[in-house]
RNA sequence: GGGGUGUUACCAGAGUGGCCAAAUGGGGCAGACUGUAAAUCUGCUGGUUUUUACCUUCGGUGGUUCGAAUCCAUCACGCCCCA
């Protein structure tokens, strides 16, 4: 039985945990649990730390259970949060669980005997629990006064709060309990802003069972910077390839910062310590500079994605960011280009005024808007900002003909050194 | 209710009769350098068939003037002081 709290340690991933933890762990197999929260269709690079929690935690030889939040994700929780939630509607909620549920399904292992991975679905045991059950058999094991002391409650004292918000704890902490009865799940895991909640769960169990379970955080991501981990420029970084493609989901991982590589290698790599210390040790010689960031962007875009969306990925980023030519644009085929460049802006325009011979400015500034004015298209080509398939234009009198075309049909101009825009023919 | 003061480009903030498409800073975009980084340096940052040109823009409207962001009137909004 691998310690399961010494690998968290070493990794940088354990926040608090609960006395007596590591000692139970090292008994034998145990079930453990993580509850994620359908509050999108889809989870985010955020959520992956939790997913790591939970693989490393089957690694370590135990049980792994994902619970989907179907009913906690009726309430909403207030931890963290400024103002009252929206709730979801029913459609919404179900399709985020089923989107959630699949992308669990890949990365914890369901066939491997004792300690085979499960998910759960808080909505099963709850749907038939009535209200005044509830507050009758669980309710009364849990002060107000002890739940007013929770951070998540008092930070809303001033603001507001429903009561359907003020009781998300308990339903979240009979989660725990329903668990620790029904699949003998003695641990409760989830990032330091759920440690509240969490502890409610414990509470509860001791209180109205006088069992003890056990519980333990990990600590929220930070990056070097101050900004939150997990986003861009251009918003969340998702696991769903339709909501961020594994190009970029592969360069998100590439352009993490030097400062936060090495944290983020040990959260997120199931290399093993010694393989991680020696990659550290081989970075500081090492005449890539990025190698972490590479290594971690590919072990990442692999298991989210697959081998060959990963390959894709190296594969599209040496064309963006290499020096390529307008002779590798035109060596690719339609589907290879169009994959390419998927998620690249795209504008259409009719083939004929390619045809009859267009300049650069039109086509950049009025029948696209690639640029916003004739004026910002000149300025750039001036300023050598601008590109056609690969080619600097030099000058702003350049008609662009039939010629131009890859494939018959596919104009690309680039913009500064990474935006790249999509003119297609038709 | 009385008095004062302000409203300028993405933001902050100069400009108080022509030399103003409007200083400066921030932000943004681009170039050089670099590691698809950081820092630094440089250029651009209202529109128009490149322009010592024209058009639109300084809270709204109307006026004075050869000429207004700038002066006058009025309306709207903001801030401050006294009741």
């Amino acid at each position: 039985m691998k310690n399961f709290i010494e690998e968290l340690k070493w990794r940088g991933m354990l926040q608090d945990v609960i006395p007596g933890t590591e000692e139970m762990l090292l008994q034998g197999t145990t079930s453990g649990y993580i509850g994620f929260d359908p509050t999108a269709d889809s989870l985010g690079v955020g959520n992956l730390v939790q997913v790591m929690t939970l693989m490393h935690f089957q690694r370590c030889g135990h049980k792994p259970v994902a619970l989907v939040g179907g009913a906690t994700g009726m309430v909403g929780d207030p931890s963290g949060k400024s103002q009252e939630r929206n709730l979801l509607d029913e459609e919404t909620l179900q399709r985020n669980l089923n989107g959630q549920r699949k992308q669990l399904e890949k990365f914890l292992d369901f066939n491997c005997g004792e300690n085979s991975a499960e998910i759960v679905n808080n909505y099963d045991w709850f749907k038939d629990f009535s209200f005044l059950d509830f507050i009758r058999d669980i309710g009364k094991h849990i002060t107000v006064n002890y739940m007013l002391k929770k951070d998540s409650v008092q930070n809303r004292l001033d603001s507001g709060m429903s009561f359907t918000e003020f009781s998300y704890q308990l339903v979240q902490g009979y989660d725990f309990y329903y668990l620790y009865h029904h699949k003998n799940c003695k641990l409760q895991m989830g990032g330091s802003d759920q440690w509240g909640n969490i502890v409610t769960g414990t509470e509860l169990i001791r209180r109205k069972g006088q069992g003890s379970a056990f519980a333990l955080t990990t600590p929220l991501i930070k990056k070097a910077d101050g900004t939150k981990f997990g986003k861009t420029e251009s918003g969340n970084i998702w696991l769903d390839r339709n909501k961020t493609s594994p190009y970029k989901f592969y360069q998100f991982w590439l352009n993490a910062d030097d400062k936060d590589v090495r944290s983020y290698l040990r959260i997120f790599s199931l290399k093993s310590r010694e393989e991680i210390e020696a990659l550290e040790k081989e970075q500081e010689t090492a005449t890539d500079p990025r190698m972490l960031q590479r290594i971690l962007a590919e072990e990442l875009t692999e298991r989210v994605h697959s081998k060959a969306d990963l390959e894709k990925s190296i594969e599209l980023s040496k064309i963006l960011f290499g020096k390529s030519t307008k002779d590798d644009l035109l060596q690719l085929e339609e589907h290879e280009l169009l994959d390419v460049f998927d998620g690249v802006p795209v504008y259409h325009v009719d083939k004929s005024i390619i045809e009859q011979g267009i300049n650069i400015l039109d086509l950049l500034a009025v029948s696209t808007q690639i640029q916003a004015s004739k004026g910002e298209a000149r300025r750039n080509i001036q300023g050598n900002a601008l590109h056609l398939n690969m080619e600097k234009i030099s000058a702003d009198t350049l008609t662009i003909t039939s010629n131009d075309l890859l494939n018959g049909k596919f104009i690309l101009v680039r913009k500064g050194k990474k935006d790249y825009f999509l003119v297609v023919a038709e």
